[in-house]
Formats: structure tokens, C-alpha cells, sequence
DNA sequence: TGCTAATCTGACGTTTGCGTAAAGATTGAG
DNA sequence: CTCAATCTTTACGCAAACGTCAGATTAGCA
């Protein structure tokens, strides 16, 4: 095990730069709660990352532009992944009783629905807008081309 | 003329209330450019409205919500309206000259079209986001009901 | 070991988008 | 004309989501 894709091996500048944001607003999200803060780690150290980490600031905030929830919200909204990350560590060190896996996969399952919902309707929303747009825009074109020609 | 659909019979109060929102946000909104300050008005007056208003204002919201734009940005985006407004009235006092009349369509046209792009663009990442979380949750469920089921 | 760049904590500052309160004016009904 | 409801302007307040600055600390490297 040397080429590790879960290596530890990130710094909250490298992650910022890879996510797109900076290092204030990681450290802002893992203050109110809505990234995990490094579980280990004496008050001082510097924060330590992996690219799954990217990946979970990217979610979060791919999930915040588009479905326009308040930071508040989508802590709630992305506790999935906390399930999936429990899982994983659950899964990891010794097997978990089966009615534990159960219990975990089925509240990502329902934290996946809630998402799912808001996106769908979401999308719904914007296509609605999108055609009367599109109807809009064929009304002035037609009174350009026909009037102004 | 008496069933008027156009009369300016309507208040700030019931403005709000048919949108969805408050006097203050209206306001405010006039405030900062983003709602046409009804023209002739002596500093004192009541605000008078129209049912178009209201339709703007409710456009202007649904953009906002929707777009998740910043009310700076949504003003610079809600000038095709601006250009319709202007287009009713120049052609109710008094013919517009032809060049003016494309002029106006033109530019209404072009932020239509601006409008459409950020709608379109949404919605196709929303799209993809949607099919993202759906496989997540196929993956989640069958391990469901594979082990645990 | 010493240097430099990056990071840490803490605290205050800023912008956006309104809420809210005060004091007086306007409207429309009766 | 009176009165209650609604509105007017002005101004301060506030929460969210970070930005920014300072001073100390840490990490990696020569």
C-alpha cells in the first residue's frame, strides 16, 4: 500500500485551492458543525486532509449553490454522509452486527430521499420557468421578424 | 372601461400579501433599482400598483429563488421587463417609430436570452445531480436488501 | 539548527437582505 | 369631519456567511 488514494496527506490550502473556496470558509464549516473537525487533533495542529474530504466540500457545496439552502439547512441535509463515513470506519475496524448496518444504511437512504426531493422539485421548477421563457422569447421574435423584419 | 384589469387600485399591503412578501421588502427593492419607484409620486404618498406589478415582483422572487442570484445581479437581469414596460407605454402615448420599436424588442430579446442561459444551465446540473443521488440511492438499497434484507 | 511558508486561534469588520420601531401623514368609510 | 387602518420616511438592528488582520505556532527543508 503506497500509491494511497486515502492518504492523509492534504493541507487546508490544498483543499481549498482543489475545492474552489478558501481556507476561512473551511474552517467556518467545520466550526458550525457542517464538516467534521479532524477528529484527533491537539488545538494548535494543523488541520490534515484526504481527497475524500475534497470530495465531501465539493457535495456540500454543489448542494448549497443549487438547491439554495442556508448553511444551517444543509448541515442537516448532508448528514448522509456522516452515515456513509460511519459506516466506512464502522466497517473498517471489525465487522459491525448486521442489524447496525441495517439501522446506518437505511438512514442514508432516507437522508438520500430528503435530497432527492428538493433537487427534483427544483429541477421541475426551472423547467416550468425555462418554457415560458422559451414562449416568451418566440412572442418577441415573431413581432421582430414580422413588424421590424 | 370599467373592468379594469390595468387600474392602479392596489397598495403596498396588498401588493405583499399577493406576492408572498412584506411591505418592507418591496420597499427595499425600490430602494436599490431593482422595482420601478412608481414615477410620478410626491414624497408622502401612498405607492400605487397593478396587478402587473404584482406579476413582476412574483418574477422577480422566482428568479431570485430559483437562480440564487444576488438582488444586484437579478437587477442588471430583469431589464427585459424594463424594456416590455417601456415598450407598452411609448406604444400607448403615440405611435414609436419603427427603428425604436426594434430597438426595444432587440433588447428585451437579448435578456431573455441571458435569462435562458442561467435557467438552462441550472436546470442540466441539476439534472445531473438528480441522477447522481438516484444511483446512490440504487447502490444504497441494494445493499439493503442484499445483506441486511 | 535556522529559515521560510503555511497554518493556527481569536477577534473584529463587512456585505447582503431585510426586520423593527418611532412619529407623523394619508386614505377611505361613515 | 372624524376615526381607524394603512401608509410614509428615517433610522437603527440583526443574522448569515464569510473577509481580514495580528501575533504566535508549526512543518518541512537545507
Amino acid at each position: 500500500m503506497s500509491a494511497a488514494t486515502t492518504a492523509a496527506d492534504l493541507r487546508i490550502g490544498d483543499v481549498a485551492r482543489l475545492a474552489g473556496t478558501t481556507p476561512r470558509t473551511i474552517r467556518y464549516y467545520e466550526e458550525i458543525g457542517l464538516l467534521p473537525g479532524g477528529a484527533g487533533r491537539a488545538s494548535g495542529q494543523h488541520r490534515l486532509y484526504t481527497e475524500a474530504d475534497v470530495e465531501r466540500l465539493g457535495e456540500v457545496m454543489r448542494l448549497k449553490d443549487l438547491l439554495g439552502v442556508s448553511l444551517d439547512e444543509l448541515g442537516r441535509l448532508v448528514e448522509a454522509e456522516e452515515a456513509r463515513a460511519l459506516l466506512r470506519r464502522e466497517w473498517h475496524e471489525g465487522d459491525p452486527a448486521p442489524e447496525r448496518r441495517r439501522e446506518i444504511l437505511a438512514e442514508a437512504l432516507g437522508h438520500i430521499d430528503e435530497q432527492l426531493a428538493l433537487v427534483r422539485r427544483r429541477r421541475e421548477e426551472l423547467e416550468s420557468l425555462a418554457s415560458e421563457l422559451e414562449a416568451r422569447r418566440r412572442k418577441v421574435r415573431r413581432r421582430l421578424t414580422e413588424h421590424g423584419g
